[in-house]
DNA sequence: CTGAAAGCGCTTACAG
DNA sequence: CTGAAAGCGCTTACAG
């Protein structure tokens, strides 16, 4: 049971340690027989070197650490694959980690760059700035990709590196392009009556947009996303599109904060005899892969994943290679138009 | 830059650093002052323990980690909640890793093992016995779940615990089922024509019902996943079941091997313009959320991912207290009746 | 209750 | 090219 170390691999060759791990570490200067014998055994024997006792040693890792928050959004793993290409195209270990919807990723992100001697590291989705989120605690060079922020302390995040689009002005496109269209009654579907981060942003852009197009606000054709129910999720906008709909009978358009939401959105109409985009238009908010594929196929707002990704890395780099100038990127989204809207008015 | 250490704060508190060991983890024998005093100043200068250090010098953790390969499919997913509620109500620390697609999971866990003086390990999706994939090497407790087998090696695992459903009789009986329904011409969307794993199998329960049903097998009416689209995606069952379609204008049933790709086929029937289940009937794989909300709601075969869980975790806690002895499970699925199939027979 | 010391398994100057 | 030795930052018997 008892593990292999790197002394048992030293006997069994009838060398020292150092020479074992110049043979397992490519260093230079040994022997190439020496080496080869070394490497025999440890393969004969399935040495693995003790990563603990490694990293505590060397000084750094070439290690770059991706700290994803909320495994449940589709459209984060999307960009999963392209970070990880990318960061290894630039030549650092890549290191994926998942923190759970209650973990806290501020602390996690600490010990993490400690243990490993990151050379830095992406945070992406979550919220890094509730009460006790100490960002400027972690000492490596990192970037906040998609980080939600309390409505009241954006403007600090200006201290730090991050990418991420305007959530009110992306949401005030979607609600001025269903107004232009002819739509009178806008129904939003947005995030917990609590909520002062992308939901609430999404909801002030609803708001404004309502207000220049001359539409009175009327919080009943606000659904608020259900507190008994997994938040962003297609059962939570199916329950609560069910509710408006039912309730008001003069609804002809509704606006998802999320695509997945705006999928139960879909169902719920259905379910209520109506049609896509006949009686009702839908819009979504992300541009996830399968709004392709809906029927009708969605339109929604597309989030510039690549482009995200690629300057996220960029930012990372620079920071890594002694830029200390913190860059604020905010990206335009682009809406979607695909077949889930019907214009009610010719234009 | 350089990080603090124990040893700063000792020297802060005045006090060796076994007292501020000890401080932090709550050792009993500590005067409570000295612990208040040493906490206070450990929080004050937020001091985080090399986690390298302490891993090396500690004997073994208290964790489980749950090494994921796979990231891209939600069935996968969803069961990650349920693992981490239910491990940690069993007082585990839980880790979760993502292996991304080509990485070498029987590698990572290994390493991970050692490295974390892991007290198990639950490896979820994958494929754990291609050529090399030494399993036997994972020294502590660990247990298998939907872990793909190519279809020559499957007996292997039963020196492992292991939990999975039988792919081969699923798919017999969504084929069955199909052919009891009246259906005669039953596509089936697979594995990549080189698969011999999951694919394969669910191919072979395909063809036996076939014969069970005194259908015919015609390999025209077999669309193998494209290899230039990424696996078991919408855009896979997509294109296939497009191409199938155009080529063969008596097909009455679609099988997808998953629900994604099954989402796919629902979009390449309104593209061609048929209509589910009138004109097509579709049958999905895996019962992940979604399928509920898809239009028509999606007849698929749920596999029981709560039931897979617990009883993965039940394995698991008992290898770690000590049992030997080796259990293969195979869990039955349920085809989930809902509403993408019409019979074309009275019955 | 507290401290000095050993040691976890590595890497890497430093001698030879 | 190789080995002996120091040291990374902790935890934990062992004395006191």
């Amino acid at each position: 049971m008892a593990a292999l170390t790197i002394k048992d691999i030293a006997k069994i060759c009838n060398v020292s340690i150092s020479t074992v791990s110049r043979a397992m570490n490519n260093d230079p200067g040994i022997n190439a027989q020496t080496k080869e014998r070394v490497l025999r055994v440890v393969k004969e024997f399935n040495y693995i070197p003790n990563n603990s006792a490694r990293n505590l040693k060397m000084q750094e890792s070439n290690t770059i650490a991706l700290l994803l928050k909320g495994v449940s959004n589709p459209f984060f793993y999307e960009m999963l694959p392209d970070f990880q290409k990318r960061l290894e195209k630039e030549g650092y270990e890549y290191m994926l980690l998942v923190v759970d919807e209650d973990g806290d990723e501020v602390k996690i992100a600490e010990g993490l760059a400690k243990e490993k001697r990151l050379k830095g590291m992406i945070l992406l989705g979550g919220r890094f700035d509730y009460p006790g989120a100490e960002l400027q605690n972690i000492r490596i060079p990192f970037v906040l990709v998609s980080v939600a922020s309390s409505t009241t302390e954006i403007s600090k995040h200006k201290r730090f590196n991050s990418v991420s689009i305007d959530d009110r002005k992306e949401s005030y496109k979607v609600i001025d392009y269903l107004a232009k269209k002819g739509h009178r009654h806008i129904a939003i579907i947005s995030g917990r009556e609590t909520d002062d981060t992308v939901g609430s942003l999404r909801l002030d852009g609803y708001k404004a947009a309502l207000a220049d197009n001359g539409l009175p606000f009327e919080q009943r054709l606000v659904g608020y996303m259900r507190k008994d129910i997994p938040e962003y999720t297609e059962a939570n906008g199916y329950a609560v599109a069910k509710a408006l709909l039912q309730e008001n009978k003069d609804i002809t358009a509704i606006f998802a904060i999320s695509d997945r939401l705006a999928i139960g959105v879909y169902k719920a109409i259905a379910d209520a005899g109506l049609r896509i985009p006949d009686d009702i238009s839908v819009v979504g908010f992300d541009g996830i892969e399968m709004t392709r594929y809906t029927i009708p196929s969605m339109t929604t707002v597309k989030q510039p994943k690549d482009a995200m990704v690629n300057s996220s890395v960029d930012l990372l780099m620079s920071s890594i290679h002694g830029d200390e100038t913190k860059q604020k990127l905010i990206y335009d989204a682009e809406l979607h138009e695909r077949d889930s809207v019907k214009a009610l008015t010719i234009e």
